[in-house]
DNA sequence: GCCAACGTTGGC
DNA sequence: GCCAACGTTGGC
């Protein structure tokens, strides 16, 4: 049984489009810099596993998008790189430091799941996402969370009665 | 190994 | 742009 996760993102560094444009919709998640996302990164996210791809630091912060793992953790080649904004001099290709995974898109969602919905929900309410000084980019969902926020999505967003 | 200072995150 | 919360750093 694959397992579910979420990955942050802001949405002008890299959005759900950006990723659906990509070459096989597919892109490596590099730049993770904080060692308990490493260590999920490294050793826990697997071939097949299900991702929520949410956009933070934006107007309407929510997840957007599904996509899949398809390549497990292997080491973030931007830290080897003194160009790149995520180089880190402490690191060598003998014992790299910092891990990422690579990630295809599955589909966008029918529409977004926003952070103010999430916290509504009941299914959601020990979504790590929504606990208080929760920052880490990279993070386990539930099973139970995973199908609430799909079945959200394809929900009508409108809460207007029905006769 | 403690802990204050500092930097970063991310919603608002 | 504010600020709370958290992680990291570095002096001791």
């Amino acid at each position: 049984m694959p397992n579910h996760w979420l990955f942050k993102t802001e949405p002008t560094t890299f959005s759900f489009s950006d990723l659906l444009s990509a070459k096989d919709r597919t892109t490596f998640w590099h730049g993770v810099r904080n060692y308990q996302a490493r260590n999920m990164l490294r050793d826990d996210i697997k071939n097949g596993d299900g991702v929520l791809f949410y956009h933070s630091s934006c107007t309407v912060p929510a997840v957007v998008g599904i996509a899949e793992v398809v390549r497990e953790g292997y080491p973030d080649h931007s830290q080897f790189d003194p160009s790149s904004e995520y180089y880190d001099p402490d690191s060598t290709e003998a014992e790299p430091r910092w891990f990422m995974v690579d990630i295809r898109a599955t589909r966008e969602l029918e529409r977004a799941v926003t952070l103010e919905e999430m916290r509504e929900a009941p299914a959601l309410k020990e979504m790590k996402l929504l606990k208080r000084g929760m920052r880490l980019s990279v993070q386990p969902v539930t099973a139970k969370e995973w199908q609430a926020i799909l079945a959200t999505a394809a929900a009508k967003p409108t809460k207007a009665k029905r006769k």
